[in-house]
DNA sequence: TTCATTTTAGATCGATCGCTATAAAACATG
DNA sequence: CATGTTTTATAGCGATCGATCTAAAATGAA
């Protein structure tokens, strides 16, 4: 029994989270993000609250659509390796693509020092991402050495290390050679933990 | 013949490389500067320029002081994986006294984007950081197995990436046990590259 | 149709942004 | 000491910040 709203709340999302994506948080205005999701910030303000509040909207939606996607997939590949040979190159392609970075990272770098809530979450999902590595290789039948020379877990951590700093360097505009062979070493870490 | 300056510039510089540091390029305001650096508005600009120029000048200083400080240091190392050892050992320290993080790394994803010079400036840094792990690679002896699971620049770009990842989470908040496990493994590469 | 309710659009709030104009204060030189 | 030059302090520029107010427009329920 009241006026319905025109705007599709999923859709102006993405073009919220897009700015925030690009331009980090405190560079973004809300008439820059009223603008992009082509409404009023009367509408902006009625509908997600605040400016952090339409932040943290906005990094759900990419940890939903991007990052947990890539995880769940990561778990679902019949071949671990291949599964992140596929995890890595998606990342690859998707760092040359735009030159955004990954919305999480940038999170983590800009937000979380300010932010001891949304630090929490991003925790969280940066250890989400860990423990899909962990699995991975957990999944992989023993290696045939001795002993590995990491164990699964700092194993998985320097993977995640590598998708982080991957994602650094291809938003500050690291070449593509560089980011591949980050990425390809990101795959032999699992390669190596295996014994091959 | 003229009127000397009240402040002293090295220190001054130091307090707002601090602010930078610490809130980022954007968060800082020039008043912010003024007040952490004691000196007003007129001064600063009178002495630094703009906010971007007083920012590159602080950047130029963390870089000497910083940066290259530590790769001269893993350089001037006997034992290459001592040096690197120290390197991790003194990132962790620093690490953990304080979550600014790295102002390059933070800059790289603030910044960088948004200016291309700075950006340039900012990946030939990255890259002194790369090259010193490299040297510290190539003086070591060769591996015993018959061949290396990765050859030196890979095994370099790798640990760059623990440095990067590890800056990445401190400043996020992550605890100690994850930075260390890293930091770990960064070193633990360069004694796999050897053979051991 | 009437009414209650919500969403729109536009103007605008006080605060702060980067930056600069003005003029007094403080020195080195002649 | 007088002069010229630079730095200082203060005030304030126009623009933009996050956020809100008012009122018109648009709907479903009665």
């Amino acid at each position: 029994m009241a006026r319905p709203r025109t705007f599709d709340q999923p859709s102006v999302l993405a073009a919220a989270m897009d700015q925030f994506w690009r331009r980090g948080y405190e560079a973004t205005s809300v008439r820059d993000l009223a603008g992009a999701m082509s409404i009023t910030g009367a509408s902006l303000y009625n509908a997600f609250g605040d400016k952090r509040s339409l932040f943290r909207h906005c990094l759900d939606v990419y940890l939903n659509t991007y990052a947990r996607r890539r995880i769940a997939e990561l778990d679902s590949s019949d071949d671990p390796i291949r599964g992140v040979q596929a995890f890595f190159d998606d990342l690859i392609e998707a760092s040359l693509k735009d030159r955004r970075g990954c919305l999480l990272v940038n999170s983590a770098m800009e937000v979380a020092p300010w932010d001891s809530e949304l630090a929490a979450l991003i925790q969280a999902s940066l250890r989400e991402i860990e423990d899909g590595f962990h699995r991975a290789l957990e999944r992989l039948p023993s290696g045939t050495g001795p002993q590995h020379p990491r164990d699964a877990r700092a194993t998985a951590r320097l993977m995640l290390s590598a998708v982080i700093a991957l994602r650094v360097l291809a938003r500050a505009g690291g070449d593509g050679d560089r980011l591949r062979s980050i990425a390809m070493s990101g795959v032999a870490l699992a390669e190596d933990w295996q014994g091959r």
